[in-house]
Formats: structure tokens, C-alpha cells, sequence
DNA sequence: CTGAAAGCGCTTACAG
DNA sequence: CTGAAAGCGCTTACAG
């Protein structure tokens, strides 16, 4: 499994220099370096150069943990989630390290390893002792939002439908985006639209289950029974094989993407053809969804532009050292038509 | 685009108790009181239980900022890498934050916003101003180890090809796994095998295609010419309509799975059935993989064990105080045949 | 097992 | 525009 080659001598780790190092050679006092440091405009423009310079020969950046002692700020925002390995989780954490980077902060990430209600409050502990100035919270799956004991001065910004309402959020419009993907299929002429839902305790799942059916309801269609899958592609899969043995499906809303690639799958298997006997929708908008076969029509989440939005939220706070009002930034969906959609069999 | 709604009422951020508030309520030193938040042994048991009631009933938990200043460790550990929104970087990523947080660390993500030589001066500029006791570098795409300009001092642990010898290193055996690949096909029957490349600036990519050239020619064989594509789903299918157009193709080896799937559609949209006429195997073992259609043979890296050993190879070296000897740590892939291979059409 | 003193490396008032 | 002093909240020697 390994093996070990040529060596660097080892070496006790040293402190690099100090800003009275700087100070000695520019020939300035410390207070000087401190306002170079800080990009202070009240300094001498010769002073600055000099100060500069003794800074480059010495290799000198200023101590994190000094600064932040002193100045009461880590620049540093925290990201709380379940896991940041998902479609959504990993680009709006993309999306969250740009911004913050752009503004000159650093992101710190916090992970919740089960979601039972004890560990929420151990995350919760664990993070009044980080060393973060503010918090975005991504696609939790709490239990309670109460549950999500945060000190009640940290600026905080959330992007989780259990949290809205609680803190400043920014949300995807699932209603309005479902609402999109159930009436093109009705205007496509299918008679009625199957469901497969993500998971019972999951709040966009809710959301998303709901939505479709009132679509249904309001076109005075009754909503036949939805399946439920756990967000996975097996799952998709395996509902899915009883939606492709009925006959009387010809499309399915499904409320990921993922899932709709499982169902793909089991349509394939049973002899459906996608899209001439069953029409297929997903959502989120996943890089893969071009290349399902064929290319799968879905519900896109514009998961940047939520990042961007959480991290203006959370600096604004930080910088107005205020916990902003509880607030809902929705960001629109986009209903992205590709090739698994169209008219039903005649 | 938004509404805002009922506001919780504005306040300034107030820093919590100090140890010294701790101490007065105990009853006891500041020094006592930081013996039992960093669990030290010396405390009698009474004492210790006084300690821990004054901290709970003051909500206190140690400024880290301070504990960071004057113990000279972070207890976290920085990831650096281009981009963590894809595939292997978001694993790995997931399984470096499980295996810190078991051992106590948190994890700061520094990333890179464009690979040229500039930024990555200063992102390793940026390092030395950033709050870490070590760094874990992932997939980084750099042009040139010698451009990361790490202080010599800071523990580190690469996953990337190209700072293998330089640092000590974990990676998967990407030659071992494309031998594997390809053999697997040659002795399926297949003549000869066609290769998508990934980008010729990447290293990972130039491993994966020598070793796939190599297996070729041992066999006696000439290997034909690559098609080269850029990791994504997209140039996979651009390449792989040429593919799809040449009758002679009946097996190809993709460097990745994302490849693999836009091979998959040319494939089908030239109406070549998989994999009766053509043969395809990929690389990664991404969870969607098995939801191609037909399901995905591929390479499966076990990213879960690489962030595992990054994780043990940094804090070693973190508690060992030394920079450890450059190493090189390999994680065995294991090839996952699925539905996209067979023996070539006789 | 417990405590009084010093100091980590900065930045924040306060002078000049 | 620049500097001398104080102190952020801890932990590290050093005593006892």
C-alpha cells in the first residue's frame, strides 16, 4: 500500500518574524507596520514603501490569531451542513468560498456527521468556540429549527426551507419551479402527471409533493398517489419499475434529478421509450442531466447565485454588526427543456 | 425577487464570558479553569465539577483566538484546492472534514479562483496569512510544483499527481487501475482499444493515457490515436462523434466517467448499441455511473480513503512538530464492470 | 492539585 | 502623519 522515499530534514516548526521585526528594519515603530498591514490610508507614501519593503525581505504576514484577539474579527465565515459531497451542497459551497474570497474573507467548514437532534446541538456547541465571524447554514436536515441553538448575536444566513421564517434566507422558488414543469406536461396533452418524491422528513421534498399536486388539483385533475425515493438514484430506480409497469403513466415529475435518472433506467428496462411513451422531469439541473439518455428536462437551481446571495447576507450583517431581519431572498428556477418531454402517445 | 418580513430586534454582537468570569463564579483560578477546557488531568474531581457547572450556567466556551495566539496551533487544517465543486474534490473534501472533525480539527477551505502561475503565488501567499496548522492540497492543476510557495515549516499532504516527490503524497494507482481497464477489454476479445484522454496539461490525464498506451504496445499491439477531451460530459460527446463514426472502434477507455457519459450518447445517437458493437469503461466511479444507460463499467477511486489518509498524514506531522520525509501513500482502484462491456461483435 | 505572573502578536484608543 | 502604552483572553512556565 505505500512506500517511503528520500527525506527533508525534519525540522521543528518556527514561528515566522513578528511586526517588530518589520518595524526594527524599516526603522518605524510597530503601530506603523500595524496601519501598512491594515491598508491604514494615514501613512506617508515613502513610509508605506519602506515598510513594504522590510516586509517582502522578512517574508512578514501578520499573526491570524493576534489580529483577531485584538480586533475582535476572524474574517472568516462558517458553512454548516449535512454533508457537502451532494449536487447542491458542493456548488453553492463552490459559489460561498468565491464570494467570500472576493471579500477578502475565509470559509471554515462545519459538518454535522448524523442528523439526530443531539448532534445539531454538539454542531451548534462546536460553533459558538469556532472561530468564525458569521454562518451560513446550507440544506440542513434538522429535526426543529429550534433545535439550531446559534448564539443569537452571530450573523447567520440560511439556505434551508426548515429555516425560513427563523433567519435571513435564501431559498430556490420550488413552488413556482414545479408549478413550471407540471403545466408544460399538462399543455403537452398528458392527461395526468405521476410523482416521485424525495423523502417524508425532508422539507423541499414536502414542498416540492405539494406543489405538483395542488398544479394537479387546480386543473381539476385528482393527483394520483405519489412514490417516494431518498433522493438516491436506486431509489428513483426502484419506485420507478412499478410507475414503468403501469400503462397509464405517461409522465413523471420527479423531485430530483437524480431519481429521474433511476427511473430513466427502469423505463429503459421495462421497453418504454423516453420520450414517446413516457415523459420524464427532474430537478436541480445536475452538469450529468445533458448527457442522461436521452437528455433529461428539469427544474435548474441556480445554485451560484444562492451562494452569492448567502454571503452578501452574512457579510452584510457582519459588517453592520447587526443580526439582520428575518427576510426570504427566492431565486428563481429555470425549467431547462431537453429530451425527455414530449406529447403523450396518441 | 425578494420580501422581507418580521425583524428580530437589532442588536450589537457582545463577546461572551471570559475564563476569568468562569473563574470568579467557580470559585477557583483562570488557571483552573483552563486546565479543565483543555483537559488536563491535574484537577481534582470536585473541583473540576464546580468548574464544569460555572461554564455551563455562563454559556462560556474559550475564545480561539486567543487560545490559537498563545499556544501557536489552530486545531485547524486547510484544504487548497482548485475547485471543490466537482466530483473527486467534493469527496475528498467530505471525507477530510469527517476524519478532522474526529480528530478535533476544523477545516478552512482556501481555494484557487484561476490556475495560472500569479494566483497560486498568491493563494500560498494568502496560506501563510491563514489560520491553519497544516494543509491538505487536492487536485490542484497546477502548472509547476515549485510555484507553490509553501513556508517549509507547514505540515502538508497532496493528493496531486504533480506534487508526488515533492511532498508526501496520497493518490490513487491510476496506472495499476487503467492496466486494469484495459486488459479487462483486451481479454474480452477486443483487438484494440480507443482511448479519450483528458486535457494534455493534466498530469492525472497524461498517467492515465501512457499507461493505456503502454498496456497496448506490451500486448504487441500499436495503440491508436487519442481523442482528447477537457473532463467534461460535453467534450466527451464532441470527441466521441468521431468515435461513433469509425467502424473499427469497438472498445474505448475514457480517463472519467463524466467522458465516458458523452461517448455514451455520440454512441446512441449513431444509433452503435452498447455494448453489443462498442465497449466503454470510465474512470472515477461516480454514483451516477450506475445509472447510465446502459450502467457504467468504470475505475472506481475510493476518494473516502484518500481524505482518510491526507487527514493522518497531516495531523502526524502537526503532532509529531516535523514536516514528514516526502512519502508517497498509494490507494488501490477496483474496476467495476456494469453494463458497458461485452466481447467485441464477431 | 492549585495559583500569581508573564506574555503570545497584534490593534485600539490616546497623544503629539 | 507617527509613536508609546495598554490590553484582547487565553496558556505556559514557575512556585508552592
Amino acid at each position: 500500500m505505500n512506500c517511503m522515499s528520500a527525506s527533508t530534514a525534519p525540522r521543528r516548526r518556527k514561528t515566522g518574524p513578528s511586526i517588530e521585526d518589520v518595524a526594527r528594519l524599516a526603522g518605524v515603530s510597530a503601530q506603523t507596520v500595524s496601519r501598512v498591514s491594515t491598508g491604514s490610508d494615514k501613512v506617508r507614501p515613502d513610509t508605506r514603501t519602506r515598510v513594504i519593503e522590510a516586509m517582502g525581505q522578512l517574508g512578514y504576514s501578520p499573526n491570524r490569531a493576534a489580529r483577531a484577539l485584538r480586533s475582535g474579527t476572524f474574517r472568516t465565515i462558517g458553512i454548516l451542513a449535512y454533508r457537502f459531497d451532494r449536487t447542491g451542497e458542493a456548488l453553492t459551497t463552490q459559489s460561498v468560498v468565491e464570494a467570500a474570497a472576493a471579500q477578502g474573507y475565509s470559509v471554515t467548514l462545519v459538518g454535522v456527521t448524523n442528523p439526530g437532534r443531539e448532534s445539531w446541538e454538539s454542531a451548534a456547541a462546536t460553533l459558538s468556540d469556532q472561530a468564525v465571524d458569521g454562518l451560513v447554514v446550507i440544506r440542513a436536515e434538522i429535526a426543529a429549527p429550534e433545535s439550531l441553538a446559534i448564539t443569537p448575536y452571530l450573523p447567520i444566513a440560511a439556505s434551508d426551507s426548515r429555516l425560513v421564517g427563523y433567519y435571513p434566507s435564501v431559498m430556490s422558488e420550488q413552488t413556482a419551479g414545479t408549478v413550471d414543469a407540471v403545466e408544460y406536461l399538462l399543455k403537452l396533452g398528458h392527461r395526468t402527471i405521476h410523482h416521485i418524491a424525495g423523502p417524508g422528513d425532508s422539507y423541499p421534498a414536502q414542498l416540492r409533493s405539494a406543489a405538483w399536486q395542488r398544479t394537479l388539483e387546480e386543473t381539476g385533475l385528482r393527483a394520483p398517489e405519489a412514490k417516494r425515493g431518498d433522493w438516491s438514484a436506486v431509489s428513483g430506480y426502484q419506485v420507478g419499475r412499478e410507475l414503468a409497469a403501469d400503462p397509464n403513466v405517461t409522465a413523471v415529475y420527479c423531485a430530483n434529478d437524480e431519481m429521474a435518472f433511476g427511473l430513466l433506467r427502469a423505463l429503459h428496462e421495462a421497453g418504454r421509450s423516453v420520450p414517446r411513451d413516457v415523459s420524464v422531469i427532474g430537478f436541480d439541473g445536475i452538469a450529468l442531466g445533458e448527457f442522461s439518455t436521452p437528455p433529461l428536462t428539469t427544474v435548474a437551481q441556480d445554485f451560484h447565485a444562492i451562494g452569492l446571495a448567502l454571503v452578501d447576507l452574512v457579510i452584510g450583517q457582519i459588517k453592520a454588526q447587526i443580526r439582520a431581519p428575518v427576510s426570504r431572498v427566492g431565486v428563481p428556477t429555470k425549467l431547462i427543456v431537453r429530451g425527455t418531454t414530449a406529447p403523450p402517445p396518441s
